[in-house]
RNA sequence: GGUGCGGUAGCUCAGUUGGUAGAGCAAAGGACUGAAAAUCCUUGUGUCGCCGGUUCGAUUCCGGCCCACACCA
C-alpha cells in the first residue's frame, strides 16, 4: 500500500529577486502553507528592514517563522533545524506538500542535511571568549587555538574570529576539536525534497535590489530604526541588528555617516550579499533554476516532479 | 584681481629626498556545520590635471596654463 508523496518545495535565490510571490503562488496552487528560512524574518521586532512579507502577503497563505521570535531569543541554525523540522512535518500531515521559502542557505543547509549533535555550550563560557577576543584581539584567539585545538589550527580558517571562537569554546566546553564532531553525513527525511532556485541577470538584480531599498526609506526604515535606537537601545548591540540595513542607519542616528551615505551603503552592502547568496547556492547542483517570470513552468515542473514520486 | 591649499585607482586619500606608485571603501571571484544579510580568503585597476624646461631618466624639481576649494580685496 503506497502512501501519496509528501514533498518540501524549498525556493531559494538572492534578496529581492521575487522569491516571497512566488512562494504564495506555489502553495496556493498545491493548498498548503510556507516556512520561512530567512534567519532576520523571524524577529517580530524587525520589519522593513528584512522585508518581511506584507500583511496582505501574509493573508494569502499561512506563514511560519515570521515575525515568530524575539531578538530576546536565542536562534541559531540548529534551532531553525528543529523548528522547522517539526513543522514542516506538521504541514506535510495536513497537505501532503510543504513550502519553504528563503535567503539562508545554512538555514536550508540544517533543514535539508541537518546538522551534527553539539552539545550545547554554557553562555558564560561563550561570553567570556568574546570579551577576551575585544580585549586581546584575534592573535589572543590564535595562540588559544593552536594550544588547545591544534587540529583546527591546521585545517581551520585561523584569520577567522567567527569561526576561532566557536572551535575554542567547543573544545574548552567538551574536551574534543571541533572537528571531531564534523561526521559531514546528510540526514535522510522522511519526504522529497525539491529545490526551485530563482535567478535573473546581474544587472537586472541588482537594479531590484537599488529599487527595493529606496522602497524600504519610503516605507518608513529610518522609522523602524530610530524607534529600536530610542525605545530598545540594548538591542542594537545584538547579532540580527549587526546586519545590513540596519548598521547603516544607526550610524546615520549616531552622526557617523550622512543620511544618503547610507542609502547607498545598504544598496552596495545587499548587492554584496546577493552575490554571497548566488555563491552559495550556484553549489548546489540539486537545485532547478528558473527566472522569476516562468510561474507556470515551475507549477509544471514541480507537478510533474511529484508525480513521478508517486 | 591677490594670497594660500590642492588636482594620484570608480570614490576618499597616502607616497615617491628623481629610477613610471600604494591603503581603505567600491568592483569581480571564492569559502562556509549553533552570530550566516554574519564572518573570512583571493584578484585587478592608473596618460600620478595639461604644456614646456632641466635631467641618462620627471608623477616627483623649475616655469607657464587650466580646474577646484578657502581666505583677502
Amino acid at each position: 500500500m503506497e502512501k501519496l508523496p509528501s514533498t518540501c518545495i524549498i525556493v531559494v535565490g538572492p534578496t529581492a529577486v521575487g522569491k516571497t510571490a512566488l512562494a504564495i503562488r506555489i502553495a496556493q496552487h498545491f493548498k498548503t502553507e510556507i516556512v520561512s528560512a530567512d534567519s532576520r524574518q523571524c524577529y517580530r521586532e524587525l520589519n522593513i528592514g528584512v522585508a518581511r512579507p506584507s500583511e496582505i502577503e501574509l493573508q494569502q497563505v499561512k506563514h511560519h517563522f515570521i515575525a515568530s521570535h524575539s531578538i530576546r531569543d536565542e536562534m541559531n541554525a540548529a534551532a531553525f533545524e528543529s523548528f522547522a523540522l517539526s513543522t514542516v512535518n506538521e504541514i506535510i500531515n495536513h497537505h501532503d506538500t510543504a513550502v519553504m521559502v528563503g535567503g539562508t542557505g545554512l538555514y536550508i543547509k540544517a533543514f535539508t542535511d541537518s546538522l551534527d549533535e553539539l552539545p550545547p555550550i554554557d553562555t558564560a563560557l561563550r561570553n567570556n571568549i568574546v570579551d577576551s577576543f575585544r580585549i586581546h584581539g584575534i592573535e589572543w584567539l590564535q595562540e588559544q587555538i593552536r594550544e588547545k585545538d591544534p587540529l583546527y589550527y591546521q585545517t581551520g580558517e585561523v584569520q577567522n574570529p567567527q569561526r576561532l571562537m566557536r572551535a575554542l569554546e567547543v573544545v574548552m566546553a567538551t574536551g574534543q576539536s571541533i572537528r571531531n564532531f564534523q561526521s559531514g553525513k546528510k540526514a535522510i527525511r522522511p519526504f522529497g525534497i525539491l529545490k526551485i532556485g530563482l535567478d535573473l541577470p546581474r544587472d537586472l538584480l541588482y537594479q531590484r535590489i537599488n529599487n527595493r531599498v529606496d522602497m524600504m526609506i519610503e516605507q518608513g526604515l529610518l522609522n523602524e530604526v530610530t524607534y529600536i535606537y530610542e525605545n530598545m537601545p540594548e538591542l542594537m548591540a545584538t547579532s540580527p541588528l549587526q546586519t545590513v540595513g540596519y548598521s547603516e542607519p544607526f550610524d546615520y542616528l549616531k552622526g557617523k555617516i550622512p543620511l544618503h551615505e547610507a542609502i547607498e551603503q545598504i544598496k552596495a552592502h545587499s548587492r554584496q550579499y546577493a552575490k554571497r547568496q548566488l555563491t552559495w547556492f550556484k553549489k548546489d547542483l540539486s537545485i532547478q533554476w528558473f527566472s522569476p517570470g516562468q510561474t507556470e513552468e515551475i507549477l509544471q515542473w514541480l507537478t510533474e516532479k511529484i508525480n513521478s514520486g508517486k
